[in-house]
DNA sequence: ATTAGATATATCAATTTGATATATATCGGT
DNA sequence: ACCGATATATATCAAATTGATATATCTAAT
């Protein structure tokens, strides 16, 4: 799924700005998905040369001069299909697990750091995320939230049970043989 | 983290062509990062250059002409440097959540399917991973194998735990109000 | 009155994806 | 011995995206 596809499903909320458009990735998708700056206003351009939103410029304060978009009939419509024909998917680019897979590299009281960090992190997300129960919320956002709660919960239990282990592990083979055998997953 | 640092990582375990390198991706490290061709072999064009790996021309059968890379001295110490720098992070682009935010704007039977699609999916991704548990591994690869298990059943857990409720939702209120009313986290 | 932080837009090099092209090697089946 | 499918191997490129930077105005607190 294109990042145009997305801003088109933002603006089946309401009318925004390129930075609303930021605003909302930061504080509702945050957990399923980012989008800079570089790709957002580019991809609005695009969206109404192709006529999926139009846009005005704003008169009024407080920032007169900002541009407005709205999605078109046109958009909307394309919106649905779009979403109708993506595949359910997901992609994952975890760099504290690329840290563990390696982390015989690393001397302890690193992976203690990263360990400790990465417990840290899941919380802060966690305690964000149970912020946003007490909204209203349609049924599906409401499942996206429930949903990386439950996920973020999974993570952090992970790292809770298994951070004694893997740091006595640690401590005890300093030099575990760096020629390592590669889990082979046979190709389907 | 950039994939020339990956690509210095799976060179401790052993010399590799680019497509050796891609494959490993595909077999050991699927389940938390994926590099594409596209990338691999500039990648190693580059760390080349930078003195980081060497490679030499394979005379030998079966495939006479293929390019060996392998790490350096400099490039091993490079490797551990960019390792311990690393901060421990993840980045999640998830498709399936982007369609259960929206999912007010699909016909039930599209939704239906999209939460069997994906329940499917975290399935044979769950089965690959526990097939990966048998065989002898280094205690951090065997790590991410376990919390990639963990996540992935509870992603496949929440599926099943919320499937009726939210296609029972679903069908009853098939016109919920499009005007979303956007759950807000405050900026930090 | 000043300053910090929020609002708003824009641009660009560098990275990465995803698709495509090409060629040889291997292996099972006939 | 031949065929066809799959695996091995490298390369390239347009398009998408990141992440950083620059600029300017507005708001709220001190």
């Amino acid at each position: 799924m294109q990042l145009k596809t997305l801003c088109l499903g933002l603006l089946e909320i309401s009318d925004a700005t390129g930075y609303d458009i930021k605003q909302m990735f930061e504080r509702s998708l945050n957990h399923f998905h980012a989008a800079s700056y570089g790709s957002i206003y580019p991809a609005l351009k695009q969206l109404e040369q192709e006529g999926h939103v139009k846009s005005r410029i704003e008169t009024g304060s407080p920032h007169p001069g900002k541009r407005l978009f709205s999605l078109t009939e046109q958009g909307h419509a394309h919106f649905i299909d779009s979403l109708t024909e993506t595949e359910p998917d997901e992609t994952i680019r975890s760099e504290f697990l690329v840290l563990m897979f390696f982390s015989h590299l690393l001397e302890t009281h690193v992976l203690e750091e990263k360990l400790e960090q990465m417990e840290q992190q899941y919380g802060s997300k966690l305690t964000m995320l149970e912020s946003l129960l007490n909204q209203e919320q349609s049924p599906g956002i409401r499942f996206t939230i429930e949903f990386g709660i439950s996920v973020l919960s999974a993570k952090r239990d992970f790292i809770r049970k298994n951070r004694q282990k893997i740091l006595q592990n640690h401590k005890e083979s300093p030099d575990y043989d760096s020629r390592l055998k590669l889990p082979v997953e046979k190709s389907q």
